[in-house]
RNA sequence: GGCGCCGUACCCAAGUGGUAAGGGAGAGGUCUGCAAAACCUUCAUGCACCGGUUCGAAUCCGGUCGGCGCCUCCA
């Protein structure tokens, strides 16, 4: 399988050839850990998801990275605004320390329940103050940083192409705007590598370096912990679509600066997830969080669902209305698998014939053409609506599939014994024989009440438990 | 103000030159004690609007209107 995918920095899909055969370096920005992450964040982490699934259904061998930013950064414009990790801990109580840690756990929790895969290395940008002081030093010895006022900066204009990526010669950018330009800067879109002055009373977050007690720019973590653990060329590095202009533009120039040749290989980046009034943001409090859904009622899977319906690149609309759509296909579908597993079990997918074959091949064709997971579900959904193919082989076929899906189709549960409920339903079938339909009926929504669904076939009543 | 993206049925959403995927919702039918489920059928002569290129355009070009993102931490 020959994986295509869209490539920011060429604007258009490319072939992907790693650096090493076989072998795919991957480094995906990871979560600010002062608050939970919104479910605007988690589609993110949802398409790196299916991104790493791919690569690995086309057989590379992939080495995750990802950074957990648990220093702080700005609530708001430029340098005014208030340090996040700082104002979580001032209205929590809790130190920034127990903040970072409380939320990379409750990140990781959340991954698990949409079925994220963890990577393989996740960072802690505060663990690696080392490897950034390297990096500045590096910058330093090469003539890209100048100090003012006690911090350091980097120089765009010593480095030709700067904001390549995101296009920024075409862009006529009107720096402070809308926000007053750091009078130090020599040009204002440089940006601080190293901060000792901390405009921040109770800045507890601070370390020893060359340039003074101070602690890194928030650009550098990505930079150096990338290079430290996927060496200074990888393949491909992910984000949101929010990073292209500034911070991965300025880990490009910064990175590429420090070591003299190209860094990534490939840079891809998800939309977002659209709400009524714009995009999801904790900053406006125009947010809803994974664990509200659930609250709600929804199971975590109707949200991956929800995001598999479109394709990465394309903004998606989030309402109540469309998650119900999601919801209900995820229960259907899941209802679909759960009588093909009640039927038998997979065969071997070796086994699989010519037209399952060709079902799995456009599948295949699809997630390979820069991760088409629309297409991807359609294909799906044909297959198990075809009547020609057999229970065995669909389930042979869809497993295969859920390899990227992702959505756990051979942990459905075929049948949910339980006495007291099957004690039950033999009463209302004995009613029904008696034609006590009266009592019958007073059974199902007794049983309805909780949350037990029943279906009277001619083989005999089967129940389930709604979500 | 600049740059980038988008506008497809009631909803979500694929499709980038060859005559509109898929899902949800809805409608009709079969089945059923009644339901539900299941199954079958149905659901955009049209892809914001106006012009143009072409044998042929949702897809390319120009314009108009509308929406979103980035330029500021941000998925």
């Amino acid at each position: 399988m020959k994986v295509k995918m869209y490539n920011t920095d060429a604007r258009k899909i490319e072939e992907f050839i790693p650096i090493l055969p076989g072998k795919v370096s991957l480094y995906t920005c990871g979560p600010t850990v002062y608050s939970n992450a919104h479910i605007g964040n988690l589609r993110t982490y949802i398409f790196e998801d299916l991104l790493r699934r791919a690569l690995e259904y086309a057989d590379y061998e992939v080495r995750h990275v990802m950074n957990i930013t648990d220093v702080g950064h700005l609530t708001d414009d430029a340098d005014d605004g208030e340090d996040k990790m700082l104002k979580s801990s001032r209205e929590s109580g809790r130190s920034v320390w127990d903040i970072a840690k409380f939320y990379t756990e409750a990140f990781f929790l959340d991954c698990e329940k949409l079925h994220i895969n963890r990577p393989h290395v996740s960072c802690a940008a505060t663990e690696h103050i080392d490897e950034m002081i390297g990096l500045v030093k590096r910058l330093e010895e090469r003539g890209f940083t100048y100090e003012a006022g006690g911090n350091i900066y980097f120089s765009i204009d010593k480095f030709p192409g700067y904001g390549k990526m995101a296009l920024l010669d075409k862009a006529d950018l009107q720096s402070g705007a809308r926000i007053a330009v750091d009078s130090n800067k020599k040009n204002p879109r440089d940006f601080v590598l190293w901060f000792t002055k901390s405009k921040f009373e109770h800045q507890t977050m601070m370390w020893d370096s060359p340039w003074g007690r101070g602690y890194p720019g928030w650009h550098l973590e990505c930079s150096a912990m990338s290079m430290k653990y996927l060496g200074e060329q990888f393949d491909i590095h992910c984000g949101g679509v929010d990073a292209i202009n500034v911070h991965h533009t300025n880990e490009i120039a910064q990175s590429e600066a420090a070591i003299g040749h190209k860094w990534v290989n490939y840079w891809m980046h998800g939309e977002f997830l659209l709400m009524k009034g714009g995009k999801m943001a904790k900053s406006t409090g125009n947010f809803i969080t994974l664990g509200s859904l659930i609250e709600e009622g929804y199971d975590p899977m109707d949200y991956r669902y929800f995001c598999l319906g479109a394709h990465y690149r394309s903004q998606l609309i989030f309402s109540r209305d469309s998650l119900d759509g999601a919801k209900n296909a995820r229960n259907n579908l899941f209802e679909r698998i759960r009588r093909l597993k009640e039927e038998s079990g997979p065969i071997p997918l070796k086994e699989i014939g010519a037209k399952g074959k060709a079902y799995l091949g456009d599948f295949q064709d699809h997630v390979a053409n820069d991760l088409n997971m629309p297409m991807a579900l359609s294909d799906m959904w044909t297959l198990i609506k075809d009547p020609e193919i057999s229970s065995p082989e669909k389930l042979a076929i869809l497993y295969d599939m859920d390899r990227i899906f992702g959505l756990e189709f051979e942990e459905i549960e075929s049948v949910d014994l339980d006495e007291e409920i099957l004690a039950i339903v033999r009463e209302r079938e004995a009613a029904r024989k008696g034609r006590d339909f009266r009592r019958a009926d007073e059974i199902r929504d007794l049983l309805a009440s909780r949350g037990i669904h029943l279906e009277d076939t001619p083989d005999g009543t089967r129940w389930k438990k709604l979500v």
